[in-house]
DNA sequence: GATGAATGAGTATTCATTCAT
DNA sequence: GATGAATGAATACTCATTCAT
C-alpha cells in the first residue's frame, strides 16, 4: 500500500504537469500542437501521455475541463455579490482572460465530449444564466438578451484579440468592454433573429 | 481563339467549383481541411487543384481574396451613402455574412501571404477606416474606437454564432447588433487598453 | 496529298526539336529529367511528345539511338583507317564525347528496349570488337582485352569526368588517355577475372 | 541500464537491417530508391526509417559514410606497408569492391551533405592525395597523374562492371587492373587535359 | 495533328497511438 | 508504472500519361 501511495504520487505529479504543459502548448500552437511536443515540455515519455489520457482528445478535454471548472467556482462565489452587473461583468473578464491561454470554442463540440467536461460546462452555463438573469432583474444588462447570448459573447474578446499577435496581452479587456457597452440597457436597439 | 475560349470554359468551371469546394471545406473543417477532400468535393482529381493554385496556401489565398475583393467593393460603394452610420453597419454586416462561410481569420498571417491578397486586405482595411471615421464624424459611432478595433470586432459575429451550428444561419445578425450597440456612443463607458 | 506532306514537315521539324531538346535535359538533369520541361524547350505541348515518342522511355531511347548511330557510322569509317591503333582511340574519344552529353549507360538496359536500339547497339558493338582485334593484330592493343572490356570501359572517362562539375568540358579525354595507355600492350599485367 | 540496453539492442538491430536495406536499394535502384522499398526491404514500418534517419538524404550519408569510414581505416593502416604501390592498389580495390555495393558518385554532391560525411571524405581524400605521392616516389605511379585523378578512376570499375549484371561479382577486378596498368609509369603517354 | 487540362499513382514526411522492454 | 521505439494512416505535392477540344 505504501508503495501504491509513491506511485500515486508520481503519477499525479505526471499528471499535473502534463495539464500544464498541454495547457502552454495547445495555447501556443493551437489544436495541432503536438503530443510529443506537450510530453516533452512535460519531462514525461509520450507513453505517459497515454497512460493518463487515452487520446489527444482526452487531454484537451481535460485542459477545457479545468478551466470550466475555475469559472464554475468563480461564478458560484460571484452570484452572492452585491452588485450583480458587475459580478457577471467580472465572470466574463475572468472568462474571456482563460480563453487567451486557450480558446475555448472547443466548448461548442458537445457530441463525442468527455462526460465529466459536459457536467462542468452545463453547471458554467447555469451559472452564467443565473447571473445574467439578477443582473437583468438589477437593470444592470438589457432584458432582449439570454443567457446563452452572453455566453456565446464571452468568447469573443479572446478571438479577436488573438489577430493582433502583437498586442498587449491584455488587449482582451478593450474588446471585452466594448462588447458589455453592447449588453447594457442604455441605447440598446432592438434585435434581429431570436435567441439560438 | 474559339478553340482556347472553349478550353478555357472548361478550366474556368473547374477553377471556380475548386474555389466553391475550397470555401466550404474550410469553412467546415477549418485550415486542415485537405486538398484530397477539396478535390474530390469539386468533382476534379487531386492534380487539377495544384495546376489551379500551386499551394494550398495559394487556394486559401484565393479564396479569401475572393471575399475580401467583394467587401472592398462594396465599401467603395457604400462610402458615398448618405449615412455614413447605416453604411458602416452594412458593410459589417456584410463582413460578418461572408465570414459566416470562411473564417477570415486568415486575415492576420500577414507574413508569406500573397501579394495580391495583401493589397486586397490593405484596400479594404483603409476603406474600412475611413468609413468608421467619417461615421464618427456624424456621431453614429463612438469616438474613442479605431477603425482597427471595428475591423477585429467584425470578426466576431461569425465567430460566436458558429458555436451553434444548430441555429439559424442568420444568427449572427444578432450578435452583430449586440457589438454594433456598443460601438454607439450612446452610453459608452471609457474603454480600458489602447487600440492595438 | 500536299497537304499530308506539309504536315509531315512538320511533323519532322517537331521531332527533331524534341529529340535535340531532350538530349539536352537528359544530360543536364540526367534521366530525371521531365517530359514537361523537354516539351517546354522544344517548343511543344506535352501532348506531343506523347504522339511522338509512346512513352518517356522510348523517347530517351531515341536520343540514345541517334548517339549510337552516329558511332556506328563513324565506326564504319574508322574500319578502314590505315593505323589501327589510333582508329580504335579515335571511336573511344567520339563514344567518350558523345556520353559527356547523355550517360550511355543505359545501354546496358537490354530488357524491354526499343528494338532499333538494340539492332543499332548490336551493330555498333560489333564494330567496335572488329576494331579491338585489329587494333590487337597491330600490336597497338593488349592480347588479353575483348572487345567487350573496350566497350565497357569506353563508359568511363564521362562517368568519372562528370564527378567534377566544375572541370573543363574536355577533362574526360585526361581519363580517356589514362585508360588507353591500361590497354596498351607496353607494361602490361596479367588480368585477373575472364571477361564477362 | 540493462533496460535501456535491451531497447538499444532492438533499435540497434532495426537500425542495421535499415543500412543494410538502403544499401542495396540504393545500389539497385539509384539514389531514386524509395523510402518504402526500403522499409519494406528492412522490415519495419516507414516511420522507423525517420525515427532513426530523419531525412532520405540522411540515410543515403549514413550508408555512404559506412563505406568512406571503413576505406579511411584502411587507407591509414596502409599507409605505413613497406610497398606503396602495392598499398595504393590494395585501397583502390577496396574502394572499388565497396562500390559494387554503392555507387560513390554520391561523394560528388558536396554542397548541402552532413557534415559527418564531409569530414569522413576529406579525410579519406587526403590519405588517398599522401599513397598516390608516396607511390610515386617510389616509381610506382607515374608522376603526371594526381591524387585527385586517382580518386575519380577508382570510382570507374565498379561503374563499368555493372554494366554487365550476369557477371562475375568479380569483375570490376579486371577493370581495376587495367586502370592499374594505365597508371603506372611503364608506357605512359603524356595526358592531355590538367587534372581537375 | 497539336495543345494543355485533367488524372491519379507515387513520394517524402508527420504524428497519434500501440506495445515490448 | 514509465519509456520511447515502432507503426501506418494521412498529407501536400510531382509527374508520366490520357483525352477533350
Amino acid at each position: 500500500m505504501p508503495v501504491n501511495r509513491v506511485l500515486r504520487a508520481d503519477a499525479a505529479r505526471n499528471r499535473s504537469s502534463l495539464l500544464a504543459a498541454a495547457a502552454e502548448e495547445f495555447a501556443a500552437r493551437g489544436i495541432d500542437a503536438s503530443v510529443a511536443d506537450i510530453a516533452r515540455r512535460a519531462g514525461v515519455g509520450k507513453g505517459t501521455v497515454f497512460r493518463h489520457f487515452p487520446t489527444k482528445d482526452d487531454l484537451l478535454a481535460a485542459v477545457v475541463l479545468d478551466r470550466v471548472d475555475e469559472l464554475a467556482g468563480l461564478a458560484r462565489r460571484l452570484f452572492r455579490a452585491d452588485d450583480p452587473g458587475a459580478a457577471l461583468f467580472e465572470l466574463l473578464a475572468a472568462a474571456a482572460g482563460k480563453q487567451q491561454q486557450l480558446d475555448l470554442s472547443f466548448l461548442r463540440e458537445a457530441g463525442d465530449i468527455n462526460e465529466r467536461l459536459r457536467a462542468a460546462r452545463e453547471r458554467l452555463f447555469a451559472a452564467i444564466v443565473a447571473m445574467v438573469e439578477r443582473a437583468q432583474a438589477a437593470g444592470a444588462v438589457r432584458a432582449d438578451v439570454t443567457g446563452l447570448d452572453v455566453i456565446l459573447l464571452m468568447c469573443a474578446p479572446a478571438h479577436v484579440a488573438g489577430f493582433v499577435p502583437t498586442a498587449s496581452p491584455e488587449t482582451w479587456r478593450r474588446y471585452l468592454a466594448i462588447i458589455i457597452d453592447g449588453l447594457r440597457p442604455e441605447g440598446a436597439h432592438p434585435l434581429p433573429e431570436p435567441s439560438p
